[in-house]
DNA sequence: AAAGGTATAATTGTATACAATTATTCAAAA
DNA sequence: TTTTGAATAATTGTATACAATTATACCTTT
């Protein structure tokens, strides 16, 4: 997890997210802020402020001067995103085929170069972390604020599924295959056809999950 | 504006973010917790927690232990959120076509029998108002947590444009028979023709808006 | 006068103290 | 036994105190 959270309240606001996204935290659990924070070692203030960011970002619910009760992550929830990345991912695409440098698409082509010789040596771990780098590439690619803040969001909340799926070596191999199909379209300044690849790709991940069953990645 | 926000914090939240989409604080302009508390005639705590919030919204960036600085909504961000509406907005219409129950109809035709009523009154501001619910009604019409969570912030970011967009008489008129039509598609539970609809109802918008200029809303 | 450095002030980060609200306990009454 | 209510405890909300870091001012030195 390369997140740097410098400050405490930073820090405890990435450890209460993971144990909510990892299931440490049961729904509806109620997180008491004096707890969290003997369990953290700090005081009440960084753990105010951690909660207060959480409910923002839809993982906990504060009832005022009741408490905060996690919301977490269903499984229709994912789904859902799934469905909205299929969208947010293809227009990122588009806008990146305009808007590409060639920094840019030499970082990708590194990223496939990466991951064909990670996928020979069957490291699952690492191919993971690449698919991560590669669709935070596009993000950055698209020249749009607004959309990488929205994809890298949903990109967090998703973890866990991206784990089953690439773990799959199957899948890996045809994922490799649509990247590097998405960064030829992206060459070649072709917005619609980024678009039509980036879309598909994200397709292919569901129609893989649905194959593997959903379930199986919600704990 | 019918936000609710109890706790001081919440109210400071509120505070400081319609500061910055109204152009109150600058972009990149400082915002210090102790001027901001005596402003509000609040201690550091809330102010604090408020800084972090918008920060996880995007509006503020906060460089540890120096400051809070002003991001604010360039027009760019206007633009691409507008572009990224026209894909979800359709997504929305398409998952409430077959999910709407019959009470969400019925208050959604209530919306446009007041709109009807108030724009022969040429009452604009509750047009304003009667627009924003009725995106809202569809938004829980979908269905889905996730979109509505995000289109609701996409809409929050977007009011400034919306009053100039609907400042103008014709658009109004038009806009309100756009709404008719995609409550029609939805009673119809046909999931396409919503879509279609809901799209082209946001680019008849962004059309509107390059009409008009969209620099007229950046104050 | 310009550059550098130290002391001071200002600001943020965290912890603690106190107030306000909510939850719990337990006894008394029906 | 159940219910009600008051006292107590626990928890959250806010303010303040203190520590750490950063910015500013001013003096010294060249």
């Amino acid at each position: 997890m390369s997140e740097e959270h410098f400050s405490l309240s930073g820090q405890v606001f990435g450890r209460i997210r993971e144990g909510i996204l990892s299931g440490k935290y049961a729904a509806n659990e109620e997180l008491k802020e004096k707890t969290l924070g003997e369990e953290f070692g700090v005081s009440r203030t960084p753990v105010r402020e951690a909660l207060r960011q959480l409910e923002l970002e839809g993982l906990v619910s504060i009832i005022p001067n009741k408490g905060a009760y996690v919301i977490g992550v269903s499984l229709q929830d994912i789904k859902e995103i799934y469905e909205i990345r299929c969208l947010l991912e293809g227009l990122c695409a588009n806008w990146a085929a305009e808007k590409i440098t060639q920094e840019q698409l030499a970082e990708l082509d590194e990223n496939i170069f990466l991951m064909e010789f990670h996928a020979t040596k069957e490291n699952w771990c690492q191919m993971v972390e690449l698919d991560n780098r590669f669709h935070e590439l596009l993000y950055q690619a698209s020249g749009s604020r607004e959309l990488a803040h929205v994809l890298s969001d949903y990109h967090q909340y998703v973890q866990r599924v991206r784990k089953v799926s690439l773990g799959n070596p199957k899948r890996v191999q045809k994922s490799k295959e649509e990247h590097k199909a998405i960064v030829e379209a992206l060459r070649s300044r072709d917005p619609n056809k980024a678009q039509e690849l980036a879309t598909e790709h994200i397709r292919n991940t569901i129609s893989n999950m649905d194959r593997l069953g959903w379930e199986n990645m919600m704990k």
